[in-house]
RNA sequence: GCCCCCGUAGCUCAGUAGGAUAGAGCAUCGGUUUCCUAAACCGCAGGUCGCAGGUUCGACUCCUGCCGGGGGUACCA
């Protein structure tokens, strides 16, 4: 990573200051590089007030240290470090100002020049701002949405899906080779039940024309007979033994709900713009998991218990991971080991995410922890590690109402359903608000498909929400079409523009607040993309999107003494172009961002 | 019982590798359109950051205990 310069300066005049006024305190400590600019330079903060400057560095807890008041510190070191910044160091003019301010020691940057950077590097990168090549040479996977074959597509499914499909963008934007994996379940007992109920009930045996409602339908028709006639439940277990067992017109049912669902499942994604690189599934890991329960037993880490075969994890806080129960069949865990062992060796890569409900944490804390002893007792080298490389990646749960959504019952919030509200809302207003669009139907599916995608984003991932209809179709405040709108009327203030947007502007023409803000919201951009892949939580750059578009859009409110609107672009040539290097700057950089998230960025709506 | 997550304004949430007077949106009330898209902007109001201790120069943030809500706790996924 690059250097900032301003930082850069900054913590090397801080450096000098420290030698400077406390020589044999600095003499003494600086073997442990306590007052080194790189110390500094890695402990400088961010004041969150603009007010106190673009950089600070608190001195509080070296006043003891020093034998001095933090504030008495700050003072003369300040004092030494703004000499210093003025007339030397790698980069004298960068900083304005080194001030002592309590406790702190802030630095305000020579504004012109890092407007005129900032510009110059978004206008310059365009769609490559904020991008970095950390993540070369890397690869990082991510599983999501992995929903199951033969039951709807429900809100439920709404937040892996979202949260998985930024986060693969965004590591994709880092540099990293990056895989979204769809792990369908297409394997298990309830395909027992669909067999059954699809021979007793269904249509035809063609699947032609059939849909995943009919396949509910089905489902939730078993479950009402079921209690009834238990014996149903009983040629379930042996329909899911004839599939086991590769039963030709078994296994030919199977397909054909499984393509049923793909079908529908590509519809949706497709329409909310989701990605996938490798669609794969739980049966693909059928004929897999037989070598590494040798591999485990040959480990020693397995033994039976109860009839079942399984792995003590040692370890008081977890049961023990089962990979086979008592019948002989092999489990969800066993699964997801040979999954785990299995992308390792076709991807080798620095990490693999698994964005998967917080229900199931201790699910995969087993899961790595079996990878983990056996790589301990193979005494795999370090760098091959597979297990520290595994990160589970939760979030909390859709609540919907009071009723809890079950498959069974039939009675689940269809995304499709969410969508379809969502797009048509937003149908109706642009026909209130802007009835001379041309592309009405795909405005309205960017912006309804927006406002969907951003109530799920614009929430840390670990707290639970409530899926609330007005909520989730609500267009104002903090939510998609309102980073949508803003971004429209940014394009329509380009085509209004008849000059070329260049950086080379008098970048002084933007040094009042509003823009000072907005020029500091967009040189931390690439800042909040890290924020976003090192917490795996795209809320981050949400949040900075917000901030962003509020900070434009004061400026493009602004009025002046008479109540009149400071327009952007004006009979003041300079002006104009220094505020649509602004304009183009921020426009790129919500175009981006929302890319990031998932979302697209209509030019009108 | 044990383990994990959550608890911030009336509501929904930011702020979490400790840092300066705790910020938004929604809702309420008031204002802004002869002016680049009012899906916007401005203003008023709204707080014992669940409670109690502890660590620290400094705690919404870290530690401990408690309260409240959610989830998990071997043959479902």
């Amino acid at each position: 990573m690059e250097k900032d310069k301003f930082k850069e300066q900054f913590s090397g005049s801080l450096s000098f200051a420290f030698q400077k006024v406390y020589p044999e305190k600095y003499a003494e400590l600086g073997r442990q590089q306590v007052f080194s600019a790189d110390f500094i330079y890695e402990n400088l903060e961010k004041p969150r007030d603009p007010a106190h400057g673009r950089f600070a560095f608190p001195v509080f807890r070296y006043g003891k240290l020093l034998g001095d008041k933090p504030t008495d510190v700050a003072l003369k070191v300040a004092r030494e470090a703004a000499a210093h910044a003025r007339s030397s160091g790698p980069h004298p003019d960068v900083l304005t100002d080194c001030i002592a301010a309590g406790g702190f020691i802030n630095a305000r940057t020579n504004f012109e020049m890092e407007a005129g950077e900032t510009l110059d590097a978004v206008l310059t990168g365009r769609s490559t701002y904020g991008s970095s090549q950390e993540g070369k040479g890397r690869t990082v996977l991510v599983e999501y949405s992995s929903p199951n074959i033969a039951k709807p597509f429900g809100v439920g499914h709404l937040r892996t899906t979202i949260l998985g499909n930024s986060l693969r963008r965004i590591f994709r934007k880092l540099g990293y080779e990056s895989v979204g994996i769809n792990y369908l379940g297409d394997w298990g007992t309830q395909f027992g039940k669909m067999i059954v109920a699809w021979q007793k009930w269904g249509r035809g045996k063609s699947g032609a024309g059939e849909t995943v409602s009919d396949l509910v339908e089905l489902y939730v028709k078993y479950h009402q007979e079921a209690e009834e006639d238990p014996s149903l439940d009983e040629r379930a277990r042996q329909a899911f033994k004839g599939l086991e067992d590769a039963d030709p017109e078994i296994t030919d049912l199977w397909e054909t709900f499984r393509d049923i669902s793909l079908a529908e499942f590509k519809r949706v994604y497709d329409f909310m713009g989701v990605e996938f690189d490798w669609i794969t599934g739980e049966a693909f890991l059928n004929d897999k998991m037989e070598a590494v329960i040798e591999r485990l037993e040959k480990a020693g880490l397995t033994s039976l218990s109860e009839g079942a075969l399984i792995v003590d994890l040692k370890d008081p806080q977890l049961p023990p991971c089962l990979l086979r129960k008592a019948d002989g069949a092999t489990l969800y865990a066993t699964r997801d080991i040979t999954g785990l062992l299995y992308r390792w060796d076709r991807y080798h890569f620095h990490e693999a995410l698994y964005v998967v409900a917080s229900a199931q944490s201790d699910h995969f804390k087993q899961v790595f922890k079996v990878v983990q002893l056996l790589e301990e007792s193979e005494q795999v080298p370090a760098e091959e590690r597979v297990a520290e490389r595994a990160r589970h990646i939760d979030f909390g749960w859709v609540k919907f109402g009071e009723k809890t959504m079950s498959t069974r019952r039939g009675n689940v919030v269809l995304l499709d359903d969410v969508i379809n509200q969502a797009v048509e809302l937003a149908r109706d207003k642009i026909r209130e608000k802007n009835p001379d669009l041309k592309s009405i139907d795909e405005t309205a599916r960017i912006i309804g498909v927006g406002a969907v995608l951003f109530s799920q984003l614009s929430v840390r991932r670990q707290k639970d929400v409530n899926f609330v209809w007005d909520e989730v179709l609500n267009f104002e405040g903090e939510t998609g079409p309102y980073l949508q709108y803003t971004h429209a009327r940014l394009c329509s203030l380009l085509r209004n523009y008849p000059e070329k947007v260049t950086p080379k502007v008098e970048v002084s023409k933007l040094d009042r607040e509003e823009e000072r803000r907005v020029i500091e919201l967009l040189a931390d951009f690439p800042e909040a993309v890290r924020d976003g892949a090192r917490n795996y939580e795209p809320n981050h750059i949400a949040t900075h999107l917000l901030r962003l578009a509020g900070a434009f859009n004061k400026v493009y409110q602004r009025k002046d003494e008479q109540g009149r609107i400071d327009k952007i672009i004006s009979q003041d040539g300079a002006l104009s172009a220094a505020r649509m290097a602004l304009v183009r700057s921020v426009q790129i950089v919500i175009g981006e961002g929302l890319d990031l998230l998932g979302l697209k960025a209509p030019q009108e709506m």
